[in-house]
DNA sequence: GAGCTTGTGTAACATTTGTTACATAAGGGT
DNA sequence: ACCCTTATGTAACAAATGTTACACAAGCTC
């Protein structure tokens, strides 16, 4: 494990920093749909992700699904951050959205890093603050965008976390991450293929100027 | 202000944190109305709320706005917290919802605190901790519940963070804070007055069972 | 190729939300 | 009392989004 934590951390972290998550941490690779994390599951590890990506999502009680973020590499899930302050439990479901390698950290050397690491400080303080900007960005987009708009940010935030512009994915998959019906996102997606924006094909949608 | 910091934080606290604050921070009381911070704005201090309330809000490019969450007493802005690691402008605009006093603490001191005081980094992290599920609930209200839901948790919010059930406001000002017109507004509210779930009064609402 | 599952296209309609326009009321100032 | 500003009520219509229903196509299995 030793040579990802390097490569991906070590310009991040201390010598000794690196070699306390090396002796604790245990490294964990899924495939494609995994199931990192889940609402209501209790959060015994915080992951430090070293490659892939995956999407956060929120549901509510009816079973409804929004995307929330997609985290990438050098990324860790604020919500776990949350765990050793209030409550253990998860609010949100973590899908590996391509194949992944992860680093899991115990929750417990959480405070113990805190008090000790100034770089740990700092990752924490960052990891909080980015997420909270990529919360406010999801806030302005259902808030102050409209559906179409939504789709097309949403088809080039995929294709550049993928980085691919041809996006393997069913329009009943799309409207699930963006909280609407799937003859709602056909009649978008045909929309802006007319447009020029994009090209559909079964299983897949090609972004065009991405 | 020192009885202040005693009163409202004393039993978060250390004594040697709580004298380090009286001596740097600034003692500041504003009206209601008073606008606090502003998006763009240089982050140069933080903020300890005392009394009162603050909303914060969110402006899209065309000055489209929309209520994120409430501060009450014993809230700080996570949001100013990132001026120490981010960048330093905010991303929010925060207004005195009622009469407010705050101590103001310069962001310098943050890092250093952090090192220093195992309570003040408990209390950074409970307050990023307090945002995020803020920003959460935001987020299932705007995604998941429909305009006349979202204004009845409105004005329950309303009336709990003012501590009462008469809340003096107009329909206009509804409509900024919930970023829709002001006729749909009358319209809900009306329909929830029909249905005893509120009263109108001009510039007045009641809200009944809450 | 027949039969199945899954994905997509599209029409017709319902509901929700947004917009425009106007009437009227409430209260303040003179 | 009269004028003015601000707040509210409501109708009529427009646009966006959600729902139901069904046709058909693509790919897979047998």
């Amino acid at each position: 494990m030793i040579e990802e934590l390097e490569q991906h951390y070590g310009y991040l972290f201390e010598e000794e920093l690196l070699h306390e998550i090396n002796q604790v941490g245990t490294f964990k690779e899924v495939p494609e749909g995994y199931r990192l994390m889940d609402i209501g599951e209790y959060i015994k590890s915080m992951p430090l992700l070293v490659s892939g990506v995956i999407k956060i999502l929120r549901e509510d009680d009816n079973g409804d699904e929004l995307l929330l973020y997609f985290l990438e590499r050098g990324d860790t899930c604020a919500m776990t951050l949350n765990c050793c302050v209030g409550t253990k439990k998860s609010e949100i479901r973590a899908i590996a959205e391509t194949p992944a390698k992860l680093i899991m950290v115990p929750v417990q050397k959480m405070e113990e890093w805190m008090r000790k690491y100034h770089s740990w400080r700092n990752f924490i303080l960052q990891s909080y603050h980015a997420r909270l900007k990529e919360m406010l960005e999801t806030i302005d987009t259902i808030a102050f965008m409209k559906m179409d708009e939504r789709l097309l940010k949403h088809l080039r935030d995929k294709a550049m976390v993928k980085n691919d512009e041809v996006i393997t994915t069913t329009h009943q998959e799309i409207a699930h991450d963006l909280h609407t019906s799937r003859v709602v996102i056909s009649r978008l997606l045909k929309t802006l293929e007319n447009e020029g924006k994009i090209e559909l094909g079964r299983n897949s949608i090609k972004v065009i100027d991405l």
